[in-house]
DNA sequence: TCTGGGGTCCTAGGACCC
DNA sequence: TCTGGGGTCCTAGGACCC
C-alpha cells in the first residue's frame, strides 16, 4: 500500500542550521558583558521566557515559562531580563541567512533563526569538515554562534542537529554512518522531540507505548495512517531515511495570511479602547501587505478573554467579513474592523486580546479592477503611500487615523527592552585604539 | 497583579448539485 | 413528494511549528 509518492530514490544531503539560544545571542552581541550572566529574553508583553542562555537553561527556568514564575530564580542568580526586540532579531537574521545562501543555492528559509540547506549536489569531499568550517565562518562573519545537523532527511536532521546541541558538539552528521549508529541516537530521542509530533500526537504515541524516534521508526505504517494524518506517516517515512517533505526554494515567498494580535498590558473593558487597539493593529497589518504588494478580500476580527483568569467565564468571538473588492486600503479595512467589532463585542467581560486576520491575500499586480469599484482607487493609492512613506521616515505611527485614539492605554508591558537599533549610529560599537 | 505572536496545513462536516 | 449515493467546494477548528 503506498499513500505517499516518492519522487527521488537518490540518498540525499540535508543540513540544518540553527542559531543557538537566537535572541540572546542577538542582546550580547551588542553588549558582551552579558556573555557572563544567565541572559533570558520574553515575549511580548513581558509574559513568557522565549529565549534562554545556556546558563539560565542550567539554573532551570523553562521554556515558555511565565515570567512572574522565574522572577525568583531570576533574582537569586541575578540573570539579566529583555522584551523582544524583533527588528533587532529580524536584522540579524537576515545577516545569518545571506552569509548561509554562499554555501548552496539550493536553501529554505524555515524561521527567523533555522534554515535546511540541500548540500546533495555539492562536491563535498569530507562532510565533518565542511560543516564545521560552515560553523566557524558563520561564527566569524556574523558572531551568532549555530549548531548544525546533517542527514538524508528533514526530520532526521532536526534530531542530529539536537544531538549536536546536547552534546555540545556544535555538528553532528548521520550521513555514511551505518543503521546501528543512527539507531543508537534515535533510541535515545523522546518520541514528543521529534519534529511534527506535538502534545497530542505525543499522548497518542505514549498511550500505545512508542516512547522513542527508534519506536516510531519502527511502526506499522497502516496504523500510523489510521491513527495520524498523512504528516504522521510522512515523520515516520522520514526517519527511516526516506525523504518525502520537499524543500520550499521560494525566497520571495508571499505570506497567505497576515494575522497582528497583541494582549493588552492591562485587561480592557470598555468598547471604546477595545476599537483603538483594534484599528491600530488593522493598520499595522495594511501597512504590512502593502509592504508585500498584497491584497486581502476577506478579513477576521476577534475578541476574547484570557484563558487563564479565574473571575470570569471564558469569552472568545470572532467574525468574518467579505470585503465587496479586494483591497490594501487603510480606510476601506478599518470600517470593516470596526463593524465586525460591533457586531461581537459583548458588555461585562475583563478582555485580554484583540487582532486581526487577513485572509487569502492575493497578488496586487494581478488584479483586475471591477467596473463597479471606487473611481477615486487612485487616489487612495497616492494617500495610502504617502502614509507609508512618512511612517517609515518618521517612525512608526507618525500618521494613523483619529479611531486609534490617544490614551494608548491599552498598550503592551515592554519593560525590559535593550533598545537596540542597528539602523542607528548610537548602537556602532566603539574601538580604542591604544 | 503578571501566562506571546504569527504562520501553515489538514480534516470533518455542512451545503449544494446531479 | 420522497428517497439515495456520490461528488465538489467551503469553512471552522485543531494541530503543529518557531
Amino acid at each position: 500500500m503506498s499513500y505517499i509518492k516518492l519522487r527521488n530514490t537518490k540518498k540525499k544531503i540535508i543540513a540544518l542550521v540553527d542559531c543557538n539560544s537566537f535572541y540572546v545571542s542577538c542582546e550580547r552581541l551588542f553588549n558582551p558583558i552579558l556573555n557572563r550572566f544567565p541572559v533570558v529574553v520574553l515575549s511580548n508583553n513581558d509574559g513568557c521566557v522565549i529565549s534562554r542562555s545556556k546558563e539560565a537553561k542550567e539554573i532551570g527556568i523553562r521554556m515558555g515559562e511565565p515570567y512572574f514564575k522565574v522572577k525568583e530564580l531570576v533574582k537569586k542568580y541575578n540573570v539579566k531580563v529583555f522584551s523582544s526586540n524583533y527588528a533587532l532579531y529580524g536584522d540579524i537574521s537576515r545577516r545569518v541567512m545571506s552569509t548561509l545562501k554562499r554555501f548552496s543555492p539550493n536553501i529554505e528559509f524555515y524561521s527567523i533563526d533555522e534554515a535546511f540547506l540541500d548540500l546533495t549536489d555539492l562536491a563535498i569531499e569530507d562532510i565533518n569538515q565542511y560543516i564545521r568550517e560552515l560553523r566557524k565562518i558563520i561564527l566569524k562573519w556574523t558572531g551568532i554562534p549555530v549548531s548544525i545537523g546533517v542527514a538524508s532527511t528533514k526530520t532526521l536532521s532536526k534530531v542530529a542537529n539536537h544531538v549536536a546541541k546536547k552534546k555540545l558538539l556544535g555538528t553532528q552528521h548521520f550521513i555514511g554512518e551505518n543503521e546501528e549508529y543512527i539507531d543508537c541516537a534515535l533510541k535515545k530521542f523522546p518520541v514528543g522531540d521529534v519534529w511534527g509530533v506535538g502534545r497530542q500526537l505525543n499522548k497518542l504515541y505514549q498511550k500505545n507505548n512508542i516512547k522513542n524516534a527508534f519506536d516510531l521508526k519502527n511502526c506499522d505504517n497502516t496504523w500510523v495512517r489510521k491513527n495520524t494524518n498523512v504528516f504522521g506517516l510522512k515523520t515516520v517515512m522520514e526517519l527511516r531515511g526516506i525523504s518525502c517533505i520537499d524543500f520550499d526554494l521560494e525566497e520571495d515567498r508571499k505570506r497567505k495570511n497576515c494575522c497582528v494580535s497583541r494582549s493588552f498590558g492591562k485587561k480592557v473593558k470598555e468598547f471604546e479602547t477595545l476599537k483603538e487597539a483594534l484599528i491600530s493593529h488593522c493598520l499595522n497589518a495594511a501597512e504590512k501587505i502593502r509592504l508585500d504588494r498584497q491584497i486581502v478580500k476577506s478579513i477576521v476580527v476577534f475578541i476574547k478573554t484570557s484563558p487563564f483568569d479565574k473571575s470570569q467565564k471564558y469569552f472568545s468571538r470572532s467574525k468574518t467579513i467579505d470585503l465587496p473588492f479586494a483591497t490594501d486600503n487603510s480606510l476601506e479595512l478599518s470600517k470593516a474592523c470596526l463593524n465586525a467589532l460591533e457586531k461581537i463585542f459583548v458588555p461585562g467581560y475583563k478582555y485580554q486580546k484583540t487582532g486581526v486576520i487577513f485572509c487569502g491575500l492575493s497578488d496586487k499586480n494581478n488584479y483586475k479592477t471591477n467596473l463597479f469599484e471606487n473611481k477615486n482607487i487612485m487616489h487612495a493609492n497616492s494617500l495610502m503611500k504617502a502614509i507609508d512613506k512618512t511612517n517609515f521616515r518618521f517612525g512608526r505611527n507618525v500618521i494613523t487615523t483619529a479611531d486609534t485614539g490617544f490614551r494608548n492605554n491599552w498598550k503592551m508591558r515592554r519593560n525590559h527592552s535593550s533598545r537596540i537599533d542597528t539602523s542607528s549610529f548610537e548602537f556602532l560599537p566603539t574601538i580604542k585604539a591604544i
